[in-house]
RNA sequence: GCCGCUUUAGCUCAGUUGGUAGAGCAAAGGACUGAAAAUCCUUGUGUCCCUGGUUCGAUUCCUGGAGGCGGCA
């Protein structure tokens, strides 16, 4: 080993939530000794372009990206593969000489890449699928009764009508035979990649009038022509991919024959919102976190500057 | 013009056999153990359209008025 692997591989995490201005700010700070890693849980599904607001193919073209356009929209993709993936494509960048920029909304990826991904094993989906039939025959209650007999510690953390993780710890029990509660969660950020956090915040008015600006333009440069193509392609509500806002609105919108486009924008809008809202409350949990106006360039050089992250 | 129905939270609407009210959605705040653009928790919000009457007490019953919807002219 020389010494140039021993160093530890250095990471951006550039954290903001949706139309807060990332991609501005990347083109403007980030064009040189950068690689990009998505951390956005949509933008890793092919053909969601429009609705995801996934970087133009000219940026790409520009600063190489990584984890985008990795899955077909039916496929599973989750913060364990994430985490892996990252952590591949950090050392990979590190490799070139080059620094990771870890950038996108979703800061349940961040955690764990911060903190190590979790020891709980990937979900099984036909454990999950029976879980799940369990529950709608016997009810929300007894799931929860259930999970307590064997995990209570779990139980006690997970609210009783939180359905969907009341069914995952009852998933993770009966596929490894030990509690969730047992699998234990890190309490420190990891050592081995040298990381500096940075989170992106607006006021919320400024926020709001950025969100419906880009809905309107999502629509203008045809959202809904990228959603009639993936409903051609046999796109479900089911499919993971369709989690997403700005494509689980058309589902609605398909049954009644009322919906007309700007009520689909309006619930797109407020969804929107409303997520950043949550992104924001779980990104500001994070300790180390350092948060700054997308607009103050110089703030965010200078703290790279006196992190080592770049030099002048 | 006449007849019927209607007016309660930001929205859609319950309800009080007369004791000044509550759901869903929205809003604000929060949580987050391989589904997280997911899922869940907490918290308000009110001239109960106006006016007069009956009553100890009217958002509730009665009179008159105003707005909305429908029908007949």
């Amino acid at each position: 080993m020389n010494t140039q692997s021993q160093q530890r591989p250095k990471a951006v995490l550039l954290f903001g939530p949706t139309a807060v201005g990332k991609t501005a700010l990347t083109e403007s700070l980030f064009q040189r000794g950068f690689e990009i890693v998505n951390a956005d849980s949509v933008q890793v599904y092919r053909g969601l372009d429009i609705g995801s607001a996934k970087p133009s193919s000219s940026l790409q073209r520009l600063i190489p990206h990584h984890l985008i356009d990795i899955r077909d929209p039916w496929e599973e993709y989750t913060v364990g593969d994430f985490v892996h993936d990252a952590d591949r494509a950090i050392l990979d960048i590190a490799s070139r000489g080059r620094v990771a920029l870890v950038t996108g909304g979703t800061a349940y990826y961040f955690k764990h890449l911060l903190y190590g991904a979790p020891e709980t094993p990937k979900a099984d989906l036909a454990v999950r699928a029976s879980v799940e039939e369990s529950i709608r025959e016997n009810g929300k209650d007894w799931a929860y009764g259930y999970l307590s007999s064997f995990d209570p510690v779990a139980a006690a953390r997970i609210n009783p009508n939180d359905v969907y993780r009341v069914s995952r710890a009852i998933e993770v029990y009966l596929s490894t035979g030990r509690p969730l509660s047992s699998f234990l969660l890190s309490e420190k950020e990891r050592e081995d990649v040298d990381f500096i956090t940075i989170g992106l915040r607006r006021e919320r008015k400024e926020l709001e009038e950025r969100i419906r600006l880009r809905v309107d333009i999502m629509f203008s440069e045809g959202m809904y022509d990228e959603m009639k193509r993936l409903l051609r392609e046999g796109a479900k509500a089911s499919w993971p991919a369709m989690e997403g806002i700005g494509y689980k609105e058309f589902f609605p919108a398909i049954e009644c024959g009322e919906c007309t486009i700007s009520s689909i924008k309006e619930d797109i809008v407020r969804s929107s919102i409303r997520y950043a809202k949550r992104q924001m409350t779980f990104f500001s949990s994070f300790p180390t976190a350092r948060f700054f106006h997308p607009d103050d360039t110089e703030g965010i050089r200078l703290y790279l500057e006196s992190r080592g992250f770049i030099s002048r």
